[in-house]
RNA sequence: GCGGUUGUGGCGAAGUGGUUAACGCACCGGAUUGUGAUUCCGGCACUCGUGGGUUCAAUUCCCAUCAGCCGCCCCA
C-alpha cells in the first residue's frame, strides 16, 4: 500500500463514528445545563503561547510538541493542550470585562503531542476541556469536578475514583519541593535511576515511583499538605465540603502531581479501576491555575478546568461493556425490479427522506434476492418493493421484515404506513 | 528518547529454501426466471509490510527500514 495513516493517528469508520456523536452530544447537552459555553479556538498557535502557558520545563514542551515554521517565517504549533488556547482568547477578547462572570467555557477537538504511541496514547486525540475563569469561589472547583464525575456517571461509566489534592500557592510548592530535595538527597543513590533523575527535575514524583515505594524514607518524606499556608488550607477544606455535600466520593492523595507547571491548589485526577485497562488509567486530569491569565498577558483572574480524553473513555466504555444507546437501521429499503421501477426509485426515495424517514434503495444493480439481503444486513424495518405489477396499480409491496407479512399499498399511503 | 513483540487476501489464520500459498469467515454468482434463514455448487492472494543481501532458487535465511500492539518516561 503506498499511502499510510500518519503514526499514532487513526480513521475513525463508521461503526466508531457512531458513538462519537454519542458522547459529543452528551458532553454539549451536559455543559449546556452546567451553563458552560462552548469556544473554538483554532488547532495551532505561536509557539510561544505553549511555551509561556504549559512550562518550558514540562516535557511537553520539551519533546512532544509539533512545532513548525510557516511561510512567513512565524513559528506556530499545533496545540497539544487546550487551556493555554483558552487562556490566549480570554486575554484577547477581554473577557474578563464581559458582563457574565465568571467566564465559563468549554471545547472539544483534537490536540496533538509527538510521542510514542501506545494503549491510550494517540499523538492526535481529542479532547473534551472545560475551564472557568474568574472566580476563586471554592465552589467552583466543585461544579468543575461534578461536571466531569457527572459526564462519566451518565455514560454509564462505573468504578470510578476521584483524587485530589492541593498543591497549594507558588510559595508553598517552592518551599516543598526543597524540603523533598533535602530529605532524599543524601541517600539518593539507594534509589532508581529514575528517581536519581527526577530529584532535581520534578522531586514530587519520586513519591509515587513504583519500584522504590516500599523504601523508608518514603514513609518520613515531607507532605505537600503540611507545607499549605492558611489559606490554601482553609481553600482545600471548602472544596472537600462542597464535594461531600455533592455526594461525590473522592480520597486525598498528598502525591498527586500534575505534570504542567501551571496548576496550583486544587488539583484532581479521575481514574479507573479494573482489569484489562492497560498501564494508562487517568481518564481527567485537571486543577487550579491562578497565576496562567496573568502569565499570558491579562488581568490577574483565577481559574480552573479540566481536560478528558474521548479516545480513554470509549476505551473504558468498552472494557466495561457499556453499551450506548446508538440507533441504527433503515426504516425502509427500496427493492426495485425491472428498468421502469428502477427509473421510479430516485423520486420515491427522495420523497421518503423528505418526510423525514432513513431510507436507502439499491445502486448495484442487484437481482431481487441480492437486494433482499441487502435490506436484511441494513436491518431495514420495511421493504418496498417496486415491480412492473406494483407500478400498473401505483402502489407499493411493503414488507414487515420481522413478520415477513407483506401487503399492496396504494402509493400515496406509503409515507403514513412506515411511520406509524 | 528507550525496551519487548508482531507484520501472509476485506477479516481471522496455517505454511514451506524449490512445482497451482492450506483452511475458516465475509463477499460475489448460481441451484430458487418477483422476496431476507439454512443447504449445496462455483468464484475470490502475478503474492506473503517495504528496501536490500545470501542463493541456481527466498513468503521462508540475514540486514536495514516502516508500521501495529504492549510497556518505560510523561500525560488526556
Amino acid at each position: 500500500m503506498k499511502y499510510k495513516i500518519p503514526r499514532g493517528t487513526q480513521d475513525i469508520l463508521p461503526e466508531q463514528s457512531k458513538k462519537w456523536q454519542y458522547i459529543e452530544k452528551k458532553a454539549h447537552d451536559l455543559c449546556k445545563r452546567y451553563n458552560y459555553q462552548e469556544i473554538r479556538t483554532p488547532v495551532f498557535e505561536q509557539t510561544e503561547l505553549f511555551a509561556r502557558g504549559v512550562g518550558d520545563t514540562t516535557d511537553i514542551v520539551q519533546k512532544e510538541m509539533y512545532t513548525f515554521e510557516d511561510r512567513g517565517g512565524r513559528s506556530l504549533t499545533l496545540r497539544p493542550e487546550g487551556t493555554a488556547s483558552a487562556v490566549r482568547s480570554f486575554v484577547e477578547n477581554k473577557m474578563h470585562g464581559w458582563a457574565n462572570q465568571p467566564v465559563k467555557l468549554y471545547y472539544i477537538g483534537p490536540m496533538f503531542r509527538y510521542e510514542r504511541p501506545q494503549s491510550g496514547r494517540m499523538r492526535q486525540f481529542v479532547q473534551l476541556g472545560v475551564e472557568a475563569m474568574g472566580s476563586d469561589d471554592p465552589a467552583i472547583d466543585a461544579e468543575v469536578i461534578g461536571l466531569a464525575m457527572d459526564f462519566y456517571r451518565e455514560l454509564g461509566l462505573t468504578n470510578l475514583k476521584l483524587v485530589i489534592n492541593s498543591l497549594g500557592d507558588k510559595e508553598s510548592r517552592t518551599n516543598h519541593r526543597n524540603a523533598l530535595i533535602e530529605h532524599f538527597k543524601p541517600r539518593i543513590t539507594e534509589f532508581c535511576s529514575d528517581c536519581q533523575a527526577r530529584l532535581e527535575k520534578n522531586p514530587l514524583r519520586i513519591l509515587d515511583c513504583k519500584v522504590d515505594r516500599d523504601h523508608e524514607l518514603m514513609e518520613s518524606a515531607p507532605s505537600i499538605l503540611d507545607y499549605l499556608n492558611d489559606d490554601s488550607k482553609a481553600y482545600f477544606a471548602k472544596v472537600q465540603k462542597f464535594l461531600h455535600d455533592m455526594n461525590i466520593a473522592f480520597e486525598v492523595d498528598a502525591t498527586l502531581v500534575r505534570g504542567l507547571d501551571y496548576y496550583n491548589n486544587t488539583a484532581f485526577e479521575i481514574m479507573i479501576d479494573g482489569e484489562g485497562f492497560g498501564a494508562i488509567t487517568t481518564l481527567t486530569g485537571g486543577g487550579r491555575y491562578n497565576g496562567l491569565v496573568e502569565e499570558i498577558g491579562g488581568p490577574t483572574t483565577p481559574g480552573i478546568g479540566f481536560a478528558l480524553s474521548l479516545e480513554r473513555l470509549l476505551m473504558a466504555l468498552e472494557t466495561q461493556g457499556v453499551v450506548l444507546p446508538i440507533e441504527q437501521g433503515l426504516d425502509a429499503y427500496l427493492v426495485t425490479m425491472g428498468d421502469e421501477a428502477k427509473n421510479a426509485a430516485p423520486k420515491l426515495l427522495h420523497k421518503l427522506r423528505g418526510e423525514g424517514l432513513t431510507v436507502d434503495g439499491d445502486y448495484m444493480d442487484k437481482k431481487m434476492k441480492g437486494q433482499m439481503k441487502t435490506a436484511d444486513r441494513q436491518n431495514a424495518d420495511f421493504v418496498l418493493i417496486l415491480g412492473e405489477e406494483e407500478l400498473s396499480k401505483n402502489s407499493v409491496m411493503i414488507k414487515t421484515m420481522e413478520t415477513g407479512h407483506q401487503e399492496l399499498v396504494p402509493m400515496d399511503e406509503v409515507v403514513d404506513r412506515i411511520k406509524k
